[in-house]
DNA sequence: ATGTGATTTGTACTATCGTACAAGAAATCA
DNA sequence: TGATTTCTTGTACGATAGTACAAATCACAT
């Protein structure tokens, strides 16, 4: 008898799923894939190992759907905030829109998950570096179309410069977003307290005023790629 | 019977100690602390698991070694360039030549160990994003120092700069710095083959570019440090 | 050449890993 | 309520982890 096909995406008690989801996600963020256990992920979700195989069978099965969780809405956020940011018309302010919509929704979620934006982007970085098989695939997939957008849309912006010299600085970008999540306290320690290396807003206004202007500067001559100018006692 | 001492540091045969030295680098700094097993680096270096307890005792007492190694040189290496730097006479040459003396020595080695700098650069990423707690003591002990020497230099070549935004940006530069190592493919990819990622020499001069650009963008008002600029369509 | 200390090998032990699976508890709908 | 589906629990299995240790091997000073 086919009744109401009861989703399998609508479960019917998806508290203890979203809870192995977040404690997954909260560890693997800071400890890296391999460094958690599925035991781990279950003590501090306060599940039983066995509900992680049931839930998602395996753990990079778990860790496949951390990202299918929020990809979609930060990469939505990102073009509704690029759209946004597109219609601006000076260009040195639409220049900066266009930053703030590639950083803001990295650090604030782009959905409703509370506080998972931070989080997530935090994961990525840590994937990233590790460089987990699972994550390479779907970053690929997913954000790279998100990256060339901006890559465009900034080029745009500045015309004179290189699209090469705006994808390096783009990169830079993202490494800089990256680690401020990863070791934010490395910040409060040398401005000797002055800064508050976790505060999400302070993070997001130094880091846009800092790219833009990086963004601006001079193109690179890529005439002679090698040894452009003498480097101090070096031997590079 | 007392001879010479034969140096414990000085052991007859170093052929295979540093061979699970590159090895364990290598695969540290590619795949991350925990998911490399002792084993891994053993075959990787041609040698019995039982070499790798002999030499080091244990997994993080190779971790250990491979930062004793690197640690000094580089950073005997970058206050040379450091205090080279600081005698160029023109502000704006100076200050990138600050920026060149902590960029270069991360990407080429500052001792004879070939190629070794960028590889233990990377390394020190991975373990950063891993929250790895030897690789954490470490680095605040030894970089910290560096770390500082480097932002007050900078700053007293930009003196209407507040300290703590120069905190930021060489912490975005360490960031994208880190990132360039470990996710060169990433920047070939999104300048479509245009641009080389893992090349060195360009990686160097867009960092150094990018990054003397941002250190002189206009310092933040930290009057109103929340909200100082509306968010497009954002609810931050 | 030979003995001695340094190194390498082989193997084993215990702990923990990811995952499977059967049985129990809870929830839903006729 | 009772049947059926959905979820949770407990336990177990094979694989692999880090490390220890005795035996075998090597290099070199005498």
């Amino acid at each position: 008898m086919v009744r109401k096909p009861t989703s399998k995406e609508t479960a019917r008690k998806p508290n203890m799923r979203e809870a192995i989801l977040a404690a997954a996600e909260e560890l693997f963020a800071t400890n890296g894939f391999n460094a958690v256990s599925v035991r781990d992920i279950a003590q501090a979700a306060g599940a039983n190992p066995g509900s992680v195989t049931y839930h998602f069978k395996t753990k990079d099965g778990l860790l496949l759907e951390i990202y299918r969780r929020h990809c979609g809405p930060m990469n939505l956020r990102r073009f509704e905030l690029l759209a946004a940011a597109k219609r601006v018309r000076d260009l040195q302010d639409r220049l900066e829109a266009i930053v703030r919509a590639y950083v803001v929704p990295a650090f604030t979620s782009g959905s409703d998950l509370a506080g998972g934006g931070a989080r997530f982007t935090r994961l990525r970085a840590v994937m990233s570096a590790e460089g987990n098989e699972v994550a390479r695939k779907i970053i690929a997939q997913t954000f790279d179309d998100t990256s060339h957008a901006f890559v465009d849309a900034i080029h745009e912006s500045l015309p004179h410069i290189p699209r090469t010299d705006i994808v390096w600085r783009s990169h830079f970008l993202l490494g800089a977003l990256y680690y401020s999540l990863v070791t934010p306290d490395r910040v409060s320690r040398l401005s000797r307290g002055e800064a508050d290396g976790g505060d999400a807003a302070s993070a997001i206004e130094q880091l846009v005023q800092a790219t833009v202007a990086a963004f601006q500067a001079p193109p690179l001559d890529h005439v002679a790629p090698a040894r452009r100018r003498p480097v101090v006692g070096s031997k590079i």
